[in-house]
RNA sequence: GGUGGGGUGGAUGAGUGGCUGAAAUCAGUAGUUUGCUAAACUGCCGUACGGGUAACUCUGUACCGCGGGUUCGAAUCCCGCCCCCACCGCCA
């Protein structure tokens, strides 16, 4: 969430940048402003009542060693007194800061000033595409039927399992997955990232570190009798690593990555956006995250692009980078980059990851710091980026390497796969 | 699931009603001593939200797992919840 500080001080910006994200609910500052008045007055006034009830109460310990009991009775029926006071006002702060603390966490992040303005995915911002596209044979087919011609992934079982969106993987489609998985982490990894196996379930805090509480509600499967979340990313349980924790800036930045299965309801969507692996309720992918200081966290995204970028040519995919508009970017984000790879049989973009800067929206709430060169905390940045997600990477490869001989293999997948082709 | 033990600052760990925001030790940090390393000695060394200030400093309050209660006063007593450890049961 937004430093309470920042929106007292920064109140102009705060509105243009919700302006720009096209929030709605623009009154929430006024709002939010309004309160944190009152919670100051109530908090100075409540303070100043409890340091007057501590001294008596100091007094009265000090009066009765002395044996002056009478005193010390006055005294105790002037606390009373007092008491009244504090339980109003202090019950008067507490519903204050509880309704400042839940607008707090409906204000989405600002935008950053790259962010371009713009409400829909039109008005993204194409940063770099590939110049070339495959040509594909006549006959070539779109992966949902690949997949059933070479035995990948079976739709109809998962279904019976579990129920639509549920892919079953099947034989080398299992292979390729784990292939893939094994490939993007040994390439992360050898990039400096610490490799992690985090839980698959969170609790309540840990999303709401994230942000996907109370944003996201619906969007997550939830487990009511213990009242965790299965976790839609990576990015959720590992941000809260660091959770409540100062880190010491010796240790910065904290690079991580991690491979889970991601669920997500997605309730609401249809038709060819959902055909085959376009987007199915549980798929898998490998994450990255960092934690920087602020001043780095610009430079850590530009590299965290490129390194995503290389891993998409190195598997030789047609892509191209959008940098997104304030409308289509996410609730905590500051500045968003998505790849998306070309998938030519269907002959459309594929979002295989999306890479952001949360700068201190995140860290805010989870209370990740670190103690600047005055020895002062200071919020560290968090940024995570996909690399890569896995459903749509596979129907991409699936689409632009098939042949009438089969299905051409990167050549940096074939250590982890043991072939050169699907035949 | 059952029984027992326990949750205190970065770590270990003392503290059973006021002198405790919290001993001591270790780690960390600044310095002194030292031919270097090591050792020894000295100072500093929690977070959040307020007030005040040009700023350093100063100052108030809250926080000893979480929430409530008793009391003039709670880390300390009472109640509820959560979590951890050990053993037993079950089990990959």
């Amino acid at each position: 969430m937004l430093q309470l500080a920042f929106i007292r001080t920064n109140k102009e910006k705060v509105l243009n940048g919700l302006q720009k994200k096209h929030f709605q609910d623009i009154h929430l500052v006024d709002e939010i402003i309004s309160l944190d008045e009152q919670r100051k007055n109530l908090q100075t006034q409540s303070d100043e009542l409890l340091s007057k009830r501590n001294t008596a109460s100091k007094s009265i310990g000090a009066l009765i060693a002395q044996g002056k009991q009478q005193e010390a009775e006055t005294n105790k029926s002037n606390v009373a007194a007092l008491k009244e006071q504090i339980d109003a006002l202090t019950g008067q702060l507490n519903e204050v800061e509880q309704q400042l603390n839940q607008q707090l966490v409906r204000l989405p992040n600002l935008p950053n000033e790259l962010v371009p303005n713009g409400k829909t995915a039109e008005d993204n911002q194409v940063m770099k595409q590939s110049p070339d596209f495959p040509k594909l044979h006549p006959g070539a087919k779109p992966h949902w039927d690949l997949i059933i011609q070479y035995d990948l992934v079976d739709f109809q079982t998962g279904v019976k399992i579990t129920g639509s969106g549920f892919p079953l993987y099947k034989g080398r489609g299992a292979k390729l997955q784990r292939a893939l998985i094994q490939y993007f982490l040994d390439y992360n990894t050898a990039a400096g990232y610490t490799e992690y196996i985090p839980p698959h379930i969170v609790n309540a805090s840990s999303a709401y570190g994230t942000g996907q509480l109370p944003d996201k509600e619906g969007q997550m499967y939830y487990i009511k009798e213990d009242d965790l979340y299965l976790i839609p990313t990576a990015e959720v349980p590992v941000t809260n690593i660091y959770r409540d924790e100062i880190v010491p800036a010796s240790k910065l930045p904290i690079k991580m990555t991690a491979y889970t299965p991601c669920f997500r309801r997605e309730a609401g969507s249809f038709g060819k956006d959902v055909r085959g692996l376009n987007r199915v309720h549980q798929f898998d992918k490998v994450e990255i995250v960092q934690l920087t200081e602020a001043a780095n966290s610009y430079a850590a995204l530009d590299q965290m692009v490129a390194h995503v970028e290389q891993l998409i040519i190195s598997l030789g995919l047609p892509y191209r980078i959008l940098r997104l508009c304030g409308g289509d970017m996410s609730f905590a984000s500051a500045l968003t980059y998505d790849f998306e790879v070309y998938s030519a049989a269907q002959e459309r973009w594929l979002e295989v990851s999306s890479v952001s800067n949360f700068e201190n929206f995140q860290t805010n709430r989870l209370k990740v710091r670190t103690k600047d060169e005055q020895g002062k905390t200071q919020l560290l940045h968090s940024l995570n980026g996909s690399s890569l997600a896995l459903p749509r990477i596979l129907a991409s490869m699936l689409e632009n390497f098939q042949t009438p001989e089969g299905i051409q293999i990167p050549e940096v997948l074939r250590p982890y796969f043991g072939a050169s082709v699907i035949q």
